[in-house]
DNA sequence: GTTAGCACTCCCGCTGGCTGAGTGCTAAGT
DNA sequence: ACTTAGCACTCAGCCAGCGGGAGTGCTAAC
């Protein structure tokens, strides 16, 4: 793996003006226009020299001989590992996000629904933001009622306050007092289980019942068989149009592969549990470059970062963006606002 | 307003032969390829006169002098109205769209939802389905209880089978007997009550009730405060990648304007809604070019539909495309499936 | 009233020249 | 040994000019 002492002094400040240079203006950079943005003190040959040894090291690349460099994916990696220095929030900044989360959020939900929203219109790019899977939810409370002759509502609620209901239609009549000791089944016997191992607690437990008790586990096991489970879990997706006002997705081409991204999002999901795995440390992961799985779109980036409920990650949000992002930015505000998103769902499930 | 009268039948043949080749191709249609495409026994300078005539009148438009000629909206709306005979579905249609509804669609939402992508993957085009509004939906059943301390979800199934949960942090407990009598209060002065105008029932109400009562009273007033009331109607829009592959669409500033005018959904619903008051009569109404309160966007049609519940109309699905756009079996589909729709609802609102 | 013929218009794609930004290389300077 | 100036070279982008082709309008003949 490419280390910091790869590079000297003089090639980092030239990799990092060159990186700055792309990413505000879009356009090749050459060795002339670097040594008249930021001054080094070296002449344009010198710094060409150096560019050369750059792309032979693959951290440039020229789309075509004799105009200027643009950072490849190592290129960009190295910048962000090694070069960047963040850039802290302003106070102002730090404000304006605290303040979003004051509203009335009445579930997780929300939080992330609004946190999506919040990152798309305070970075210019695409906001993310995933809601806590099936794994990492439990049952609050769970309830049956009769909304007609043949017809029960089952209702959810979850440990971070989210209501799910399901409408099923049964054929035989269910009474009121079958409903109520329904109801007092379900909440004895899946109080706390996650919400993804519903059916399976009610089988398991299902053989030890005997007759009254098991009629009642039988029509449990109906009713969850039906339930809601989202296998995948929900992705909160906003701002997407600021990606197409970039000058790379000008292209109709280019446009199309990014929209046919944002329909299928399991692509998306995907790309965030992974990073969710990898990435040990607190901070930000940068997903450079092209998502596995995913045609084209090799001029995608993604800043996240894990939130937490009570030390443990639920779940990533992020910016998408071009690769050409202003990452020293990305990040802190990333961070930043997983940071409140953490204490907001911490607050919320107890 | 123009009549049949006003085109003689040459005319009208000619007319009729320019929209369909225009449709099927979506290049200008000269005279030549009229003649050949449709054996019309006339020689391309006959031809040329009438479509010369048919220009001055306002149906023919050229994109440039000496390049084949391309219907105005005049000259669609002349073609829907007098020139096209529907196509019929063909049985293999019809019972493709009938298999679709046979599946277990508990709620109007889920009817709705399900109809706008069978819209848009039988027509290649952009399928959309409103959904029925607070304006026609009434309480079915309406539930509270106690999730937490200071929480409560409130619940109300309309008569179309959906249900809607919002869930409200109290800052004082209310203990489970006044949860019972607040349901039953509820439930006793709001069934049958439009979901638009719940607040204002009890409002009406309030005066009368004393004491006891009048305490239930005012924290149902509060909590229906707080109550999930979609000021719009939902609009579930589906397949609008569709039209980013008609030839129309290809420029970047075209793309743009149609995922902008799908982003921002109240412009679909406002011209869906004027739809529904402007025609009266059973079948298809048929938007064609610019809408209303949008910009740019001349090249973009709608063939929408009513559909009813016990022979009340109460919302809207249709199709959305490029002006060209093949109206003659769009209609059929969206009529067949709006009807579709309508037995449908009128099974689950009962 | 219809048709053949003809001149005309205009889009479109192709070519070729020009410019400007940028590079690589070499030779001279420090 | 490194740095720099100079120079030749490359290549995208732009503009102009040039047919070819599709289609039209008009006129004269049928």
């Amino acid at each position: 793996m490419t280390d910091a002492r790869d590079l000297n002094e003089r090639e980092q400040r030239i990799l990092q003006a060159v990186v700055n240079s792309y990413i505000t203006t879009a356009d090749p950079v050459g060795s002339r226009s670097v040594v008249k943005r930021f001054e080094l003190g070296l002449s344009p040959a010198t710094v060409r020299n150096v560019m050369a040894d750059l792309e032979e090291m693959g951290f440039l690349q020229q789309i075509h001989t004799s105009s200027g460099r643009i950072p490849t994916d190592a290129g960009y990696r190295y910048y962000v590992n090694y070069l960047m220095h963040v850039q802290e929030l302003t106070l102002r900044e730090r404000n304006r996000i605290e303040h979003e989360f004051t509203e009335k959020l009445n579930d997780a939900d929300e939080v992330l629904q609004h946190t999506s929203q919040l990152l798309a219109l305070i970075s210019n790019q695409a906001g993310l933001a995933e809601a806590p899977g099936d794994s990492h939810a439990y049952v609050n409370r769970i309830e049956v009622m009769a909304v007609g002759p043949h017809r029960v509502v089952m209702l959810i609620v979850d440990n971070y306050g989210r209501v799910r209901t399901q409408t099923v239609n049964l054929n035989e009549t269910v009474g009121p007092e079958q409903l109520q000791s329904l109801s007092q089944f379900l909440n004895d016997h899946l109080y706390r289980v996650r919400l993804d191992g519903l059916s399976q607690a009610i089988e398991e437990r299902l053989k030890t019942f005997l007759d009254e008790r098991r009629k009642t586990a039988e029509l449990a096991l109906r009713l969850l068989g039906l339930a809601p489970q989202h296998g995948r879990t929900q992705l909160f997706l906003e701002g997407a149009g600021h990606l197409f006002a970039q000058p790379e997705f000008q292209g109709v081409d280019r446009a199309r592969e990014v929209f046919d991204l944002f329909e299928e999002r399991t692509v998306l999901t995907d790309m965030l549990r992974n990073a969710l795995l990898d990435e040990k440390r607190i901070s930000c992961s940068i997903h450079i470059g092209r998502i596995d799985g995913s045609k084209g779109l090799e001029d995608i980036s993604v800043v996240a970062s894990p939130y937490y409920c009570k030390d443990e990650p639920i779940g990533m949000i992020g910016i998408l963006g071009p690769r050409r992002m202003p990452y020293s930015r990305l990040t802190s505000i990333v961070d930043y606002t997983a940071g409140m998103v953490s204490r907001m769902l911490t607050r919320l499930a107890r």
